[in-house]
DNA sequence: CCGAAACTGTACCCGTGGTACAGCGCCGGC
DNA sequence: GCCGGCGCTGTACCACGGGTACAGTTTCGG
């Protein structure tokens, strides 16, 4: 046990390895989400960890190496939810078409079962500010984003040769809404504090597949 | 003219009446699109607009009379434009159906119209690092967002009193879809700097209306 | 020529990012 | 059982930015 000058005591039993680090990340990433990443400053994130200055900046060289790891373990994360997604799709029907709308419907139930609003997206975040960041960091934003367009790109190609589309469509299009109905929905829900308006876009853009692609009655 | 809280109204003297305030703003506004608000210094307005830092405190009374500032001008501005857009559109078709479809057309090539792609915007920046705003600056950024609400549902009304729907079908979902994809597409637009894209959705946007409403085939 | 609008100049406070570097407790491995 | 390195702490210091305070100056219209 450890006493500070503010009379904090902090138990120093031997941290394991990445347990602050991920303690920080955590802490970054509500507080980005929240008001941005250049008003979030080490001094709030230090104190709410109950480390030092010096811990910090022993975790990250500085604080662009911060956004970058917060990043990288944003998308990764968001990669496992996707892969997740799809996977339980798939082991409900066979047709590409219906997977895909399961996979959609799916998506909406879990962003309406968030407690309050989604918190938001870091990419997007990010995208807003974004000269205040590395070029690295830049692209790995746009990778992420090209991720997205790939898979769903991917799954409509299977949909489209099996089910010839209503009208003429541009797949990447077509994917790329997918995405911007997820930001767009994530800004306008939070601008309106209605948790709901994400999920139900998620749902228009699934009406527009259906339109599109199901050939019934 | 300017009128004072007392109500006395006062006439312009040496510099035009808010001619350094309007360059203020514009040099803002560029700054806070590229790297938000918390990132964007006084210092950085002074020294492009060529003033002290006491000519900006005479301008505005801190850095959040600046926020509500340039907000305010910017949702103005946005009424214009959509105004006129859609004023233009009534000009040329009668059915509303087909004026929204005119309207979205035009919208799309205004967008694409733009050297290089969107520069973002203010309401989306905002709402990213809203806990930096007060409670007002908020609440107008919410009355934006419901005022797009507003304006797309009763053209959408008039649409489905027309034409029947094919597919059941929340009428402030498919308004808010408009604000989403716009959004949503100047943010894809931006990561992946194809300023493209942001017109396409509109046009996809275009085509779920089609599917819906239009009778055809 | 007067008065007010639209500034300038100076001085000062605090918070934040960032640098530098010495030291210290704990744990696993030899 | 002791030793090295991991995961920090403590201290000191710097520049910049937001913000406050307030007196002084220029310019222009009436």
């Amino acid at each position: 046990m450890l006493e500070r000058t503010d009379g904090v005591v902090l138990e120093r039993a031997g941290r394991k390895r990445g347990e602050t680090r991920d303690r920080l990340l955590d802490l970054a990433e509500r507080a980005v989400l929240e008001k941005g990443f250049a008003a979030t400053s080490i001094d709030e994130l230090i104190v709410a960890a109950g480390i030092t200055k010096s811990g910090f900046f022993y975790h990250f060289r500085d604080k662009g190496e911060l956004a970058k790891a917060l990043l990288t373990r944003y998308l990764e994360r968001d990669e496992v939810i996707l892969d997740d997604l799809f996977g339980r799709a798939a082991e409900l029907h066979e047709d590409p078409l219906h997977r895909f709308l399961i996979a959609l419907k799916l998506f909406a139930e879990m962003l309406a079962d968030l407690p309050g609003a989604h918190p938001g997206c870091l990419a997007a975040s990010y995208c807003y500010q974004d000269t205040l960041f590395s070029q690295e960091i830049r692209d790995l934003n746009a990778a992420g984003v090209r991720a997205w367009r790939a898979r769903f790109r991917g799954h409509l190609a299977e949909i489209a040769a099996l089910h010839p589309p209503r009208i003429p469509v541009d797949l990447d299009v077509l994917a790329d809404m997918a995405a911007t109905l997820v930001e767009g929905g994530i800004m306008v829900s939070r601008v309106l504090r209605d948790g709901a308006i994400l999920p139900k876009q998620i749902l228009a853009y699934r009406d527009h597949i259906r339109l599109l692609f199901l050939r019934e009655h």
